[in-house]
RNA sequence: GCUCCGUUCGUCUAGUGGCCUAGGACGCCGCCCUCUCACGGCGGUAGCACGGGUUCAAAUCCCGUACGGAGUACCA
């Protein structure tokens, strides 16, 4: 049973790159029947805000990426890794260090290079005796734990990368436990990783020059090592790091603007992994079918909004509207256009419309737009719509003869709706679309919409007649048209 | 500085030595469908970072360069 876990730090909303690391984990999980683990890391309290513990949650579940087990926090296990850092020093493979912080800025500044180029010298590994270290640590010398980077090779087989080799020599002595006895970061994940039994760590590119050292800690503690699988960063347009300046990062953000947590999936599936077939639109059960660590990439990848609003667009128009209408009739209250409870008596009418829409559709606030003249009466004319097709000064009269022929019309469905306004357009010696265009106007007020005579059954047969007669009543107002 | 990672159309990607005159998708352009807009269909635009090698043959293997990126903290 494959064990895996995502653990974010709590010192942001849940940002897309996150939100892949956490979906490649929670995919395999799934697809290999293992267990999915979250796990907030929140050791660094100044940075640490239990607010975004929240909101990480929240992206999550929106996404719909459950987790079997946590979510854990990394600050209550302290003690064990405390444990852990210190069983590695009574084995001889770590030992204390009592250079002070103004000890190592001085040799770091002495070294002349760079500050960066400083690796510790092992002072005190080579100048203070074990039994000495123990005397004096009880004493009360402050002291912090440092590794002994063994010589030699780490070998980090990485399922995305391949074969990564380190020189041990170019790692240094690093600290595991500070002075005050909480661990530094590798030495608290290596611990929990273990502790958890994970199996397979999924996460960031950023974090291969850590993996030697949580290698070396895995062995120290004499544990077996989890498989590795680096996945690259997500870019924001210009090839740098997504960021704020870029717009969205947060999923949330998405939410609100529409985008569908399917699409959202299936769009971060498709960012830096392939399913090895030209297939690019997923429903959520097809990805985990299709995922594995196989067909990730080693390139970091640019995240293409356009895209993701085509991906988006297709999953709305596969969508029954009975699935999209929780979302539109959110929308559709909090413009106002329409009450719950209004919706609620209609519920088979307004999935009619959805229907009717949702094809156009790219982000879900487009319906929600394009349904307002199906639910308020006093709809918008559009004017350059009016302009264009309500410009012929027979326009109104037209619209009379249509609205009589309608009336007399027993099926109200499209096809014979369609024959009547195209005998109509032939009596009156137009072309069809002469009178369509204007309908379309007086029906919805605007020149763009699903096809006109869909638009008229679902309306029905007194809403539709109503607004002929109202858009005859405009027109006629209008004195450069009578 | 040092270590490590990366580099195929504008973007996401296929490609693991001959099937590549480099395939698909988004975007863009044109055409078809058509009552408009979408959807759908058809076609077009555009790419192997550069330089050396190896080989009968390289986008694919090797070396180097350039350009990005990560790490190099008593941050995570």
């Amino acid at each position: 049973m494959i064990r895996l876990r995502f653990a974010p730090s709590p010192t942001g909303y849940l940002h897309v790159g996150g939100a892949r690391t956490a979906l490649f984990n929670w995919l395999l999980a799934r697809r290999l029947g293992g267990v999915f683990i979250l796990r907030i890391e929140d050791t660094d309290r100044e940075r640490s805000d239990p607010a975004m513990v929240q909101a990480i949650l929240d992206g999550m579940t929106w996404l719909g990426l459950d987790w079997d087990e946590g979510p854990f926090h990394q600050a209550d296990g302290l003690d064990r890794h405390r444990a852990d850092a210190l069983r590695i020093l009574d084995t001889g493979r770590a030992y204390r260090c009592f250079c002070s912080h103004a000890e190592l800025d001085a040799r770091r500044a002495a070294a002349g290079t760079s500050p960066d180029a400083f690796r510790y010298d092992r002072h005190c590994l080579n100048t203070v005796s074990p039994e000495q270290a123990v005397t004096r640590a009880a004493n009360g010398d402050p002291f912090t734990v440092r590794f002994h980077v063994p010589d030699g090779r780490t070998i980090l087989d990485d399922a995305v990368h391949g074969l990564i080799e380190f020189d041990n020599a170019n790692i240094e002595d690093f600290i595991i436990l500070r002075t005050d006895g909480t661990p530094i970061y590798n030495m608290a994940v290596v611990s929990d990783d273990v502790d958890m039994e994970i199996t397979h760590v999924i996460r960031g590119d950023d974090h291969i020059s850590n993996t030697p050292k949580q290698i070396l800690l895995y062995q120290a503690l004499g544990r077996d090592v989890p498989t590795f699988a680096h996945v690259p960063m997500i870019l924001g347009p210009d090839g740098k790091r997504l960021s704020k300046r870029h717009g969205a990062t947060a999923v949330g953000e998405y939410r609100n603007d529409g985008i569908m947590p399917d699409a959202m999936v299936n769009f971060l599936a498709l960012l830096g992994w392939n399913p090895g077939t030209e297939q690019e639109v997923f429903t959520v059960n097809e990805l985990i079918q299709a995922f594995s660590l196989d067909n990730i990439n080693r390139k970091s990848s640019v995240f293409d909004t356009r895209k993701l609003e085509w991906l988006n667009g297709q999953h709305i128009a596969r969508r029954s509207a009975a699935e999209l209408a929780p979302i539109v009739e959110h929308g559709l209250i909090t413009q106002g256009y329409a009450t719950a409870d209004q919706l609620a008596n209609t519920r088979e009418w307004v999935h009619q419309v959805i229907d009717l829409l949702k094809v156009r559709a790219r982000v879900m606030d487009d319906i929600v737009a394009h349904a307002k003249p199906w639910f308020v009466d006093d709809i918008d004319y559009d004017a350059d719509a009016v302009a264009k097709h309500w410009k012929d000064p027979e326009t109104g009269r037209r619209l009379a003869v249509l609205r009589q022929a309608l009336a007399a019309e027993a099926d109200w469905s499209a096809a014979p709706l369609e024959t009547v306004l195209r005998t109509t357009a032939d009596q009156v010696g137009i072309a069809a679309g002469k009178l369509i265009h204007p309908f379309r106007v007086a029906l919805l007020g605007v020149a763009v919409s699903p096809g006109i005579f869909e638009v008229a059954e679902v309306m029905g047969r007194d809403r539709t007649l109503a607004r002929l007669a109202a858009a005859e009543a405009r027109i006629g107002l209008n004195p450069d048209v009578s």
